[in-house]
DNA sequence: CGCATTTACTTCATGCTTAAAATATTTGCA
DNA sequence: TGCAAATATTTTAAGCATGAAGTAAATGCG
């Protein structure tokens, strides 16, 4: 019979791997769910869903380049969600006064109105699947995550 | 000028929300870095890597079916990670005793050998990324991860 | 046995994703 | 002014992802 290890100290990396690894199985089996619930309720996707998000927090509009930077995806990408989005009459591109290189790209009222039903349900979706954490573990949790975030960051440079 | 409402309790699904945006951020952040690494240093991708990973914990290899179960993604999606990796000299597909329909997948000795390498590396990105939390910080947010996934597989029935 | 059902897998259509190349326009500066 | 460099965006090629349809083989039961 072999030994038992494990009320032994791992090293710190393994310790780390396997905070990561249930990390990303927690995350993905959420982002599944909202896929699914988006796919079943609303006919769209978790990508539309965050191009409707963003743009529904900046009236005027973002310009694409903006656009793919405050969702952290590459340019071409943004272009072809835009595009599907804008034949579903959801968001408009507007030209932007002087530079006839850019496209401002803003959500119509109808896209605005899906939006807001969207968020409401996302969010209640999100309550539900978190309800294991009360609101204090929540913010300790997050807190967390924002020196997580903040140290990722320092690290770039 | 609006009032402060920055430090009056919000909502519970509101926390909830917070903590979704972070996780979901820390977990794209960290995911693009180890998607980035693996393609500069071993010219593969995450999906690549975790097939690899998945069959290095079964010598003897894994159906097609059980091996896109155990990675949660769909048939027709293993099917074409696998093409792949096969023209690669990875891993090898072979014929299922007394039944004709089936594949067992296994990684070759050159992939045991290739995945060993990113698998050390991968580690190593792990802990350098993760490494603002200290050995029981890492262990606590993991418990925390466990009950999470316990309470969102209870909900699946 | 015969044939409907189930199982294992692949193919297909569509959309998301990236990096890199292409296009168009603007900017800066010699 | 003229033109090289920078900027904004789209296009392209390749891979990943899904659900659904298709193919082939195995199973089960009347």
């Amino acid at each position: 019979m072999e030994l038992d290890y494990k009320h032994l100290p791992e090293p710190a990396s393994k310790e780390r791997l396997r905070l990561w690894l249930r990390f990303l199985k927690a995350s993905r089996s959420i982002e599944a769910t909202l896929r699914e619930n988006l796919r079943q309720e609303f006919r769209t996707t978790l990508p539309r869903f965050d191009v409707m998000a963003a743009l529904s927090r900046f009236e005027s509009g973002l310009k694409m380049s903006k656009l793919s930077e405050v969702l952290r995806v590459s340019n071409g990408n943004v272009t072809g969600i835009v595009d599907r989005l804008s034949e579903d009459g959801f968001l408009i591109r507007e030209p932007v006064p002087g530079d006839r290189r850019a496209s401002r790209v803003r959500l119509t009222k109808s896209g605005l109105e899906e939006f807001e039903r969207q968020a409401a349900a996302h969010e209640a979706w999100i309550n539900d699947m978190l309800s294991v954490f009360s609101p204090d573990a929540a913010r300790d949790i997050t807190n967390r995550l924002e020196q997580l975030e903040a140290s990722l960051q320092k690290d770039k440079f």
